[in-house]
DNA sequence: AACAAAATATACTAAAAAGTATATTTTTGA
DNA sequence: TCAAAAATATACTTTTTAGTATATTTTGTT
């Protein structure tokens, strides 16, 4: 079982999860914080080392909530298409994302790139774990025979994942996901094509 | 001719863009921007209203700087083809861009989403005019005969749009552009079925 | 139940950021 | 070229934000 402190840590994390998706990490101030948590600084403090520290966990564990969920349901795939036609299905809705505000991982990269250096390497280590898992899930297919081989897993793992987390910044400030929906039908019809 | 203030103000907007490019609008702190310039707060409050004054005429000047030059870029070309090339080929160095930090535009739009609803509007107008300039090119080419009728513009524009933008992303934050060469490859590869 | 330790709240200080009033310098046009 | 107006600089105040010291409450153990 969890202690008080524990519990009250990881509501801390909870509830600014989606504030720092939404408002951004220099825009989350310690007392935005407290509000929505209506915690005191005390309690705050009793917990983390100071902003910076709090911006390192609450990222941490937006990261880790975002990438655990698209893996569950990834996996829940039987081939190669299916997992990726999962993949893709889990944007439909880049208006209402699983953390409000958008995709942490994208909204976090393109924060921390010039300002943030070891919130960057998190990134950039989710996002390499990402594009690899991708690769890999398109070159199994390749191996047991779902996918010609005349499919490059690394290119196409790329473009799916850049157009995805594009589309969805596209679509959230066009404030339309009739795109979106289009964009995945229309990946799904590439990858078909692979298909022997 | 310029008059002295004109210039001045030009001066601090052209400063500033690459600033609030790389550390974003909640990022960039007055004082940074006088930092920037060598300026004074009474020179600066002389030109600008107050932060959210400058912030919004320096994303007007970002985006207006950007947008025009792309759309200078892509008239180069002679044909449909042509264009979405060199559309394609302005982004072969994300690591290094137009203006530094990444694209204004995505960076932009990112940011305001959730924060800045003004600001979301000029990002919105922008995202929607190069959507429509992209779809038209694609649409001369399937009237003047250069693409097939299967070309899907609207889409085939959305998409080419969001997995640059995003490639962009994925690039800076990855620190290797190597995946964006072979993305644009890639692109070209698939508009080049549709030739007739 | 009572006490020590841990967790949380209160009430502050410090630093950073935005904004303003006024003085000084620079431009520009008669 | 010299005054008025415009532009810029200086020296502040105010507000916001981060951080801390200490008091109070809660929790878990005997």
């Amino acid at each position: 079982m969890l202690t008080k402190a524990e519990k009250t840590k990881q509501f801390i994390l909870e509830t600014a999860s989606p504030l720092y998706n939404e408002k951004g990490i220099s825009g989350v101030s310690v007392d935005d914080v407290l509000e929505a948590t209506k915690l005191t600084k005390g309690c705050l403090y009793g917990h983390f080392n100071g902003k910076e520290d709090l911006s390192e966990q609450v990222v941490d564990y937006s990261l880790k909530k975002i990438t655990e969920r698209v893996a569950s349901v990834v996996s829940k795939g039987k081939s190669a298409k299916e997992k990726i036609f999962l993949y893709l299905d889990f944007y439909k809705n880049p208006l209402e994302t699983y953390i409000s505000g958008g995709c942490p991982i994208f909204n976090t990269a393109v924060e921390a790139d010039d300002n943030f250096p070891s919130i960057k390497k998190k990134v950039a280590a989710v996002l390499n774990a990402g594009q690899i898992a991708l690769s890999n899930v398109l070159e199994e297919g390749k191996i047991n025979g779902e996918f010609s081989e005349n499919l490059n897993a690394e290119v196409f793992a790329f473009k799916m994942f850049s157009a995805i987390e594009g589309g969805i910044v596209l679509s959230r400030t066009m404030g339309s996901r009739k795109l979106m929906l289009e964009l995945i039908k229309d990946l799904k019809k590439e990858l078909e094509q692979y298909l022997l």
